[in-house]
Parts: C-alpha cells; structure tokens; sequence
DNA sequence: CCGAATCCAATCGGATACTG
DNA sequence: CAGTATCCGATTGGATTCGG
C-alpha cells in the first residue's frame, strides 16, 4: 500500500515491484494501509458519516440526532457515537439535569472530515443512476 | 437526508423541519440517501477502494491484481470485482487462451471515483494518528 | 490461471425490554 | 431523556477444496 508513488504521483494500492525504494515505500506504505483500512472501517459503517452529516451544522442532543438519522435504532446510534467519541471526531457533554441531556457537537477534527465526505456523497448521486442502470444490464444480461 | 440545503449549503443528513418546500427536499433526498448508501456499502466494504486504487494505473490480470491487494483471499478479490464489473465501474475482459487471460480495468466511470477516494484516503492518512490519539486517551481514561 | 463451491467463525445490526 | 442489556437473524469474510 503506497500512497505517494516514485513518480510523485498518489496512488491508492500498491503498485511496488521489489526494488529497495518501493520496498521502503512498501513498509513506509502499510502504515497508510492501516490508516485507510482505519477510517473506513468508521465512514464505511452504516451510520457515522450520516451521524457527522446531521452534527455539520452544530449541536445536537441524542434525541434530535436521532430524528435527524432517519432509520437509525438507539442501539446503533449509541454505538455510532461512541465510537466517534472515541475517535475523536465528536464530543460528548453531558449536563447535569433532570431530565437528563445530553449534546454531541464535532470536533475540530471531526469538521475537517465533511469536506472530503461531502466529495463523496456528490459522486455518489451524480453517478447512482449509472450504477442503477449498470445494474439492470448486467443482471439482465 | 437532503444534500442541497435552502441555503443552499450543501449537507450529508437530513436537517429538514416540516415546511413544504423542506418536504419537497426531503423526498428527492431520500433518492439522495439511496445513492450515498449505495455507494458507500460498496466503497465501504473492505476491498473496493483498494482494487480501484490499484487499478487507477492501468489493466492489470487477476493474479496481478491480488498482489497489488497484499491480504485479500481469492474467493473476496474474485466477489470484490464482480461487484465493481456489476455497477460499471470495472470491465473484465476474457482472453480465450490456455492458460486463460483475464484483465480488468477501470472503466470511465471508475475513474472518476478516484479522485474523491483520494481525498479521503488522504484525510485518513493525515488524521490516523490523531486518531489513534484519541483512542488510547479514551480507553485509559 | 482463474475461478466456483462449500463450510464456518465472527461481526453487524435490528427488536425488545429495562433503568436512572 | 438517554441510555444499557439481551436475544437473535443476517451478513461478512477467511480457509479450503474442486474444476475448466
């Protein structure tokens, strides 16, 4: 897994041949794969980038985030947060009331995670109707 | 889930309260939500990205393509670019020889999914040890 | 070389019921 | 209100074996 090639240029998966540079490049680049393999694990789950969609424009307590994830069970959205408070990207603060109430609001590094996944989220309605029709062919056929 | 917000901000998650005009948002941005999830159980799952990424290159031969994809199992690598074939993102090609010859290639579509995937793999390689920073702070605390 | 088929463990995630 | 606990079906994915 290298991410910057010989040539300069990005690369996604590893195209390393067994030269000493690549090599380097190769274990330098398993770190990377970790990294990548990491945050997919969490954007790639059912719910975070949709949880992180709902915080982008401030706080939420449990209740309207939940209403703002249509489909999400608390079960899971309990799960989603925490692992997103334990990653950083969201904050949890809980105040001392009855009832009780609690607020989830994005970290600094949490924000910086909407543009590149907003990037994505546009790639995918422009090109869901290719895939859609992708679909129907190759199924047909 | 609504994309193109009143205010036109563009968002991931559906902030929309009970006007008509929110309404109206809301049904086409279900179509929205069908698409990003769509798209995401396919980038999300655990091999995708990473044969696009290695494909971003050029065609590469099956064998080929599981050594630029260090750990994937056959049986995943073959489901994985069946997938990719299936929603226009991958052509396989097969070469009536002995011993057989099959090559895969982005097609355009593909191709267009790299630039996104490399945001976001970029993203993950600059805030994984932020990350992973967080997480020991969270399960020592 | 390129797969398909089978088996199986682990994880995911929904439903439901209960709590401070 | 904001969870936790438990149960359970569905899905994921690795290992292995067989076939054209």
């Amino acid at each position: 897994m290298c991410v910057t090639n010989t040539d300069g240029r990005m690369t996604l998966a590893d195209d390393a041949p067994s030269t000493e540079y690549e090599d380097t490049c190769k274990r330098a680049g398993e770190e990377h794969g970790r990294a990548i393999r990491t945050v997919l694990d969490r954007i790639g789950d059912k719910w975070s980038l949709l949880v992180i969609g709902a915080l982008q424009h401030g706080t939420l307590r449990f209740t309207e985030l939940q209403r703002h994830v249509p489909g999400v069970s608390q079960r899971m959205l309990t799960l989603t947060v925490r692992q997103l408070e334990r990653d950083g990207l969201v904050t949890r603060t809980v105040h001392a009331e009855v009832p009780p109430r609690v607020e989830y609001r994005l970290t600094a590094v949490g924000e910086t995670l909407i543009e590149p996944s907003l990037a994505l989220a546009q790639w995918a309605i422009e090109h869901y109707p290719a895939i859609e029709r992708a679909r129907e062919a190759f199924d047909g056929s």
